[in-house]
DNA sequence: TCCCTAAATAAGAATAATTATCTTTAAATA
DNA sequence: TATTTAAAGATAATTATTCTTATTTAGGGA
């Protein structure tokens, strides 16, 4: 897997850094979309001298070139998604777990509805939900 | 209508100031979803000696007293809504204009969609949706 | 393989948004 | 009107993120 990063980013054009390695590994391995400060912890174990600086600029990075998306919280911290198929989320109302939620058949019923009823004035590119509730199990 | 919001402020057992008013005046005003800079800057002009620390105070007890909602941006930074009943957000790809979005029959759609298609080890509490685009006009 | 150059990293300062602290002020109720 | 307590003001502190500059390194070519 890490393999396939790797020619990812050179297809890409950017250097195969054994911190953008390593990032991209962390976020994997922590889950649970993670914020630029879990990574820096995950990492700092194993790569004590890692730069916070490094850690942004190379998220920032991925998102430019679209191997991570960014995740919408109701706090003000940026937290980072490695599924890169569209999907959409669920947030528990109590904690700070998010999980991705896939649902081919519920795109199309919106996709539908929409082609149906045009919002006036306005050309939906995307459409995301948030699904707010709470987690049974874990 | 401020008549209304006074009353609003006393049943949830809060003093009605005159930050508190102006504040809550200057969203409805101000429209698109102010961020709370843009509600200083606005209030500063009538009322030069407002302190930063007081409007986040202020927005943050609406927010906690349900008289105001918080908009999740791609960006940072805050932005408050005035808006209370359930609705979605129709989101600029490229200004940092938001507008509200109301649709029964599509609220309708999806929560039956949800009542026949569970989540498993979710409950469902609010859905939300995040709708990206362009407006057509102004 | 070694060298070169552009790109990437490290370190830490700077910024921006927000929160906390502490003193003063004023709204509400008796 | 006096009293109490929540709220406001001033400003320091914190937090997440970005910027700057010097140094290092990946990757392509000689």
């Amino acid at each position: 897997m890490s393999k396939d990063f790797r020619e990812k980013l050179q297809a890409k054009g950017l250097k195969v850094t054994p911190q953008r390695v390593a990032i991209f590994e962390a976020i994997l391995k922590l889950g649970n979309h993670p914020t630029a400060d879990d990574i820096i912890a995950f990492i700092k174990t194993d790569y004590p001298n890692i730069s916070v600086g490094t850690v942004y600029k190379v998220l920032e990075t991925f998102v430019e070139n679209k191997l991570l998306k960014k995740v919408k919280t109701e706090k003000d911290i940026m937290r980072y998604d490695p599924h890169l198929t569209n999907h959409h989320h669920l947030y528990c109302a109590e904690t700070e777990r998010i999980e991705d939620f896939e649902d081919e058949k519920l795109n199309e019923l919106i996709g539908d509805y929409f082609k149906k009823n045009r919002i006036k004035n306005f050309k939906i590119q995307d459409i995301k939900l948030q699904i707010t509730g709470k987690f049974n199990n874990q």
